[in-house]
DNA sequence: CGCTCATATTCGTAACTTCGTATACGATAC
DNA sequence: GTATCGTATACGAAGTTACGAATATGAGCG
C-alpha cells in the first residue's frame, strides 16, 4: 500500500447495513445535484474549527497532535474535522511511523480563504450584526 | 429614504428583548473572530436554494416573485433565503413599486461559485462518496 | 505476544438550521 | 378608509451537525 494513502476511511458498508443508509433521510441522494455537492463543499469550510485547521497547515505540514495542541478542541473531534477535510480533498496525509501528518491538498482551498478574508474586509461590522452562527 | 435601501431588514432590537437576545447561546458572542466570521460567511454558501438563487441572479436582477418561481421552495422561505445573502452582503434590493428586485452586489461572491465548481470538477465523484449533507 | 503511543470511530445528547403554515407589513388602487 | 398585491416575519416541528466520553484500531517496541 502506498505510504500516501489515507489512513483507513471508513470504507462503503457492504449489505444489510449499506442498504439501510443507502436512503437515510440525512443523507444527499444518490444522484446529487451540483448545487447540493457544491453546498457540501461550503459547508465544510464552515466551521471555525476546520478553517483555523486550514490556516495551521497553510504554513506546512503538522501531525494530528501538533494540530490538537494549537487548536482548542479535543483529539476524537480533531480527528473527525480532518477526517471531514480529507473527504473533500482539502488536505492529504502522509504517515511516518506512528504518527500521521496532514498537508493541504489544493493550492484553490488557500485561494477560498483569502477571498472570503477579502470579502469580509469591508463587511465584517454588518455581518457580525445578524448574529446566527450561519444560514439564517 | 435612498430607494436603494435594503426593505425594513429587522432593526436593532432595543431595551428587555435585546438583552434577552444578547447572550443567547444560539448567537455568536459579541466580538466574534474572524474565522467566526469566515465560517458564518461559508454557511450562507452552504446551502443548495441559496447557490440556486445566487446562479439566477448571476444572470440579472429579478424580483422575489421570479425567483419563486424558478426555485422550488415556498415565498416565505425564498424571502428568508434572500434575507439571509442581504445580511451577507452578497445581493442588494431596489424597490420599484410594489415589487423588490435583487441583483449580485459582490462580484467576488460569483468568484466563490466559480472557485468551488473548479475544485468539485476533479473530485465530484469523491465528494458524493462521503454522503452527509455537509460538516461530517 | 503483550504493551504503549498515535490516531480513528462510536454513541448519546445538546445545539443549530431548515421547513411549512399562518400571519403581519408596506405600497398601491379603488 | 378598504381591498389587494408583493414581500417579510413568527412560530412550532423536524432534520442535521457538533460535542464529550468511552472505546477501537494499527504501528512499533520489548
Amino acid at each position: 500500500m502506498s505510504t500516501d494513502t489515507a489512513p483507513s476511511l471508513a470504507p462503503e458498508p457492504v449489505g444489510a447495513v449499506a442498504d439501510l443508509l443507502a436512503d437515510a433521510p440525512f443523507r444527499l441522494p444518490r444522484e446529487p445535484t451540483e448545487n447540493q455537492l457544491l453546498a457540501k463543499y461550503f459547508r465544510a469550510f464552515g466551521d471555525a474549527t476546520r478553517l483555523h485547521i486550514l490556516e495551521l497547515l497553510a504554513d506546512g505540514e503538522l501531525s494530528v497532535n501538533q494540530i490538537v495542541a494549537q487548536v482548542n478542541t479535543s483529539q476524537p473531534r480533531t480527528s473527525a474535522h480532518l477526517a471531514c477535510l480529507r473527504w473533500c480533498g482539502f488536505v492529504t496525509t502522509r504517515r511516518e511511523h506512528r504518527t500521521v501528518y496532514y498537508r493541504l491538498a489544493d493550492e484553490r482551498a488557500r485561494q477560498m480563504l483569502e477571498l472570503a478574508r477579502a470579502m469580509l474586509a469591508g463587511n465584517a461590522e454588518h455581518v457580525a450584526a445578524c448574529r446566527t452562527l450561519g444560514g439564517c
